[in-house]
DNA sequence: TCAACAGTTTAGAATGATTATAATATAAAT
DNA sequence: ATTTATATTATAATCATTCTAAACTGTTGA
């Protein structure tokens, strides 16, 4: 549980102004025990039902955005139509569970380190991630 | 080099109409030595630059998504705003290079076997894939 | 303290990739 | 050849995201 004081030094440390607005989204994203994996829609329905005050959509778009490029969240894409938000920032991959939709994290317990043998000549590895695909036996297959 | 009649053939057990449209869709996509990764784009550019015959959009969408379908294409998906289509439709990870927007196929020598420790219970695997995302030294970080 | 400035929010418009529509054309079946 | 089911096409519709520009707010320093 963060206190309000940290977002705001957070936010100000990063050059970003700590208005109404963005402290709001601070606390509906970072004041959580668990992970929060999320979709821009997600953030919009969970701040217009849980709050008086309304966040125009544009600002929902630009403050994600603008804590994406900060670094305060990753951006996860599971398929053309569906992008979700990541407030683990650190390095771990994911399942995605095809049933409810649902991006679950993943720690050393669950996929060991991926051994990358030859990597591409004069390139840097920027990022590698897993995604494993699962759903219900019973589930249609492809 | 697969000939014409295969296609017809291809598309037959499918159960889909072997048109015009798809058997070029077909040449163009499956008359090559080598893997092809490419957008929508990408196809309707190279279809309007190399032939006569034009393909509506529609059509291209329609049968890619159909292609798909029938799973002879795999859908991969980069960001939120790059989902690229893959004729090599057998178990395999990538890396992208962020500096040329291409897609690189890694074999066994490459990135070896995914290891997963724990799955979710009651849930079965549909697909591991690793996105290696690969820069130049000299490019910005992030 | 408060004016001045830069940064932010907002409603609404614009964009653009994808999908839907429905008329026409083509392939397959009879 | 006729009929039926499928496919193609131009065009319109959709809808998530981005843009715009006016109003608003946080910050700074005189
Ligand atoms: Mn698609
Ligand atoms: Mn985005
Ligand atoms: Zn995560
Ligand atoms: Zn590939």
């Amino acid at each position: 549980m963060l206190k309000n004081s940290e977002f705001v030094s957070k936010l100000r440390n990063s050059g970003l102004r700590p208005t109404k607005q963005r402290l709001k989204i601070c606390e509906v994203l970072f004041n959580r025990d668990k992970t929060f994996h999320f979709t821009i829609n997600d953030l919009a329905k969970n701040i217009s039902e849980n709050f008086n005050e309304k966040i125009s959509l544009a600002t929902i778009y630009n403050t994600v955005h603008a804590f994406k490029d900060k670094g305060y969240l990753k951006e996860i894409t599971i398929s053309s139509d569906k992008s979700y938000f990541d407030t683990n920032i650190t390095k771990h991959h994911h399942f995605y569970d095809e049933d409810t939709n649902l991006l679950i994290d993943c720690n050393d317990n669950e996929i060991g380190k991926v051994d990358i043998k030859n990597n591409i000549t004069g390139k840097k590895i920027r990022s590698v991630e897993v995604l494993v695909r699962v759903a219900s036996d019973t589930q249609n297959q492809n």
